[in-house]
DNA sequence: CTGATAATTGACGTTAACGTAAGTTAGCGG
DNA sequence: CCGCTAACTTACGTTAACGTCAATTATCAG
């Protein structure tokens, strides 16, 4: 499998090296070692998308490291896991969708502002006789 | 029109009168005063409520101020300053429709998950002979 | 008038999410 | 072997968004 060093992990991302190993510190990701030198798998590249795409949405690191690490499949799952999983991701998907009513209010509302500034606009063309 | 207290808006939405006279700082909301005491419009609610809904978002105060500053009716509108207006509007609905797409993506990868969560289960069922 | 309740103004504290700078070590071309 | 670049650790600094506490002040029922 490929594998990334720290520079260019972040600069696929955007991030600094800073960042990466804050993230490590978190558990969001967990890069092994060559010597002392970080080197980051696939399956790091992928926790860290999911982390930013978290980010984007709102959610704390602590948050997104709760939730990757339940919808990891490298993690244990024992039954009893497995529904609590399924309860939990049936809340997030509420949560997500409260969001998307959230966004659809604003681009409600922006339509209706946008609107508006057109009348005004219009308005000032039309002042003239 | 009606008025609010510190208290009365606060319990409204869940805030505190900390996080009020913090957001009036900032100037998102702009109560009148009664000697010393605040009191909050119908104008004050409506920016506290788009206020909370940026927040869920994931913007920062500071990004909240300038987007609902543009769109209050009570602002003053030269044309150049409407133009500018639209265009921004222009940005913040592509931004919000990247967010939805992130939130599309997560569900759908919520989706994944909760059908493996069922085929696990399934088959610790269909181990029995 | 008086005690209780609600509001106010500082001012310092706290947490999250990194930035930044200093000093150390590892690998590599010439 | 030497200088360079990249990575490392340690540790203190910073910003946003409030929390918390102390010390007034206003308001209102009794």
């Amino acid at each position: 499998m490929r594998t990334y060093s720290i520079r260019e992990l972040g600069e696929e991302f955007g991030v600094t090296a800073r960042t990466l190993r804050f993230y490590e510190g978190k558990g969001l990701i967990s890069p092994k070692r060559q010597g002392v030198t970080r080197v980051f798998s696939e399956r790091d590249k992928v926790r860290l998308e999911l982390t930013l795409r978290g980010k984007r949405l709102g959610f704390s690191l602590e948050e997104i490291r709760q939730i990757i690490d339940m919808y990891d499949p490298e993690q244990p799952h024992d039954p009893a896991q497995i529904i609590y999983l399924c309860q939990k991701i049936r809340d997030h998907r509420r949560e997500l969708l409260n969001k998307i009513k959230d966004i659809n209010d604003t681009l409600y509302l922006m339509d209706e502002v946008e609107n508006e500034a057109m009348k005004a606009l219009g308005a000032q063309y039309g002042t003239r006789d």
